[in-house]
DNA sequence: CGTCTTTTTGAATACTGTCAATTTAAGTGG
DNA sequence: CCACTTAAATTGACAGTATTCAAAAAGACG
């Protein structure tokens, strides 16, 4: 299964190689042995917690700052797992709401359909984040959850949830701090697009994807962009083409080096002047 | 009191005169008549909760949904109330988070300071909504909470609110339902920045204000802007100055009508198609 | 190996932001 | 109640930036 094979696509330490047998049983119950390729960032104290144990994100997820004894309670929630493909949907617009889910590894776009036919994506999911927050407003996911590259996720019963997190503080306290934080990120989104200069918008993409890399244990400094040019303009409140050009610009400054979806940052403070609009 | 006065300022049925009398004790345990002055929706079957009996704005609040035996649990939550003036701020940028803040009557804006000493407005608060969530990330206030009218909250301790949602199923239900919705909104926000012409997010502006104008039960078609252009334009990522021309093309078009604050819509089809870029 | 998607780059246009001046309303104090 | 001062809003002109349209290059995929 690890033959020779042609390096065409870019070495991609994080992918997940389906390798062509994908089991159409959505569902399984135990995991796959992947957790040893997902480096953990060791610093958080935080106890595993039943089914989570074991997870390479559990630090960073649902049951962070569960405390030992917590575990028997939130183990009462069932949870599932489920595989997504590069380009298939965990779930669409209008779907009713029964799950949330949290990424195992790979990653997810939030995109919700526009007039036009064009696609509005309002964020991107790595491995530890929970996603479907936004459906439990009506009741139905807001937006399509698409995954952009091979993942797995946890399927939360949002009932079971609720329930768990009614007996146990913690739990509760952690559930709207995680909303909330989404509306923090939201706000700061919302901050980064009035901002007028695009060049803003791309170097603070690229410092925040750095950061987020960084929590998870991977190299700050280059990393793979899952995302196409077109989803980053449309996260970012522009084009393709100008996203591009900007990338071309930092490059071309020697702030970063592009390779594809490959970067490099090799001036952290360029970037972050750039950021902030003090460009002299 | 209501004696004749040259009317200077726009007739405003909406707001309230603190008339120089304004008591320095911040909360207070009675309610003040007011009430009577706010029109309250009438179609939604929502019974009262204890110390929210006979608010107006009961019925959108905090306890929407709540059951009659529900009461008993909510009212272990006090809530006190507090009154803003214009141009006063309920919390600032990074105070500790201890309170939940329901606009009882006036408006809010929230927002954050940006490194270039602007501000960026990142919502506007009307009678009824629930201000507070993303404290909850960091527990700490990430915007400024600013009444731009004279105004009435009440504040919710979250540590016994999130008490009485352990035990309250459907309180629990609500609160991450408001989250879940104030997330929605926000991206609403992101699509409506996200597009490029700016006509379309001042059409779009006016016609989500006149939405929830009606549903306050005011007039959907006439109603009173209570923030300034500056202020809009950061909400929309813009200037003043396009704000207030996008405002007079709209007129002069014949969509709507501009007496400085004072909005009135003349041709929603229109602001529709505007919003949706379908300009021909 | 050929096709298709993704990305880069160029050129022209249209739009918005910026600076500046004016008008109008609102608040203040005599 | 009026004059004055201050804040908000409107409008114009110009420069700068991003979008649009178009074409070509580079990988990805089967």
């Amino acid at each position: 299964m690890i033959g020779i094979r042609p390096i065409k696509k870019e070495e991609d330490e994080m992918a997940l190689d389906f390798n062509g047998t994908f089991p159409e049983s959505l569902v399984v119950e135990q995991p796959i042995a992947w957790d040893a390729l997902k480096p953990a960032k060791v610093d958080a104290p935080t106890p595993p917690a039943s089914q989570c144990a074991g997870c390479a994100v559990r630090r960073m997820c649902l049951p962070a700052g569960l405390a030992d004894w917590e575990e028997r309670g939130f183990s009462s929630v069932r949870i599932g797992r489920r595989r997504v493909r590069k380009g298939q949907a965990l779930c669409r617009e209008g779907d009713p709401f029964h799950f949330m889910y949290a990424v195992r590894c790979g990653t997810f776009k939030a995109a919700a359909a526009k007039r036009d036919g064009g696609e509005q994506v309002t964020a991107f999911h790595l491995p530890g984040e929970l996603m479907g927050f936004d459906a439990a407003s009506v009741q139905r996911h807001p937006t399509t959850l698409t995954a952009i590259e091979d993942s797995e996720v946890c399927c939360v019963p949002y009932s079971q949830l609720s329930d768990a997190s009614g007996e146990l503080r913690t739990l509760r306290t952690r559930l709207v701090q995680l909303a909330s934080t989404e509306l923090v990120r939201d706000h700061q989104l919302l901050m980064l697009i009035s901002n007028t200069h695009t060049e803003a918008r791309v170097a603070a993409f690229l410092l925040g994807m750095s950061k987020r890399m960084q929590e998870r244990g991977y190299s700050p400094s280059e990393f793979l962009l899952r995302m196409t040019r077109a989803e980053i303009g449309s996260y970012l409140g522009t084009t393709l083409e100008t996203v591009s050009r900007c990338l071309s610009a930092f490059a071309r400054r020697g702030f970063i080096t592009v390779r594809k979806r490959r970067i490099q940052l090799l001036d952290v403070p360029a970037l972050t002047r750039a950021f902030e609009c003090e460009m002299p």
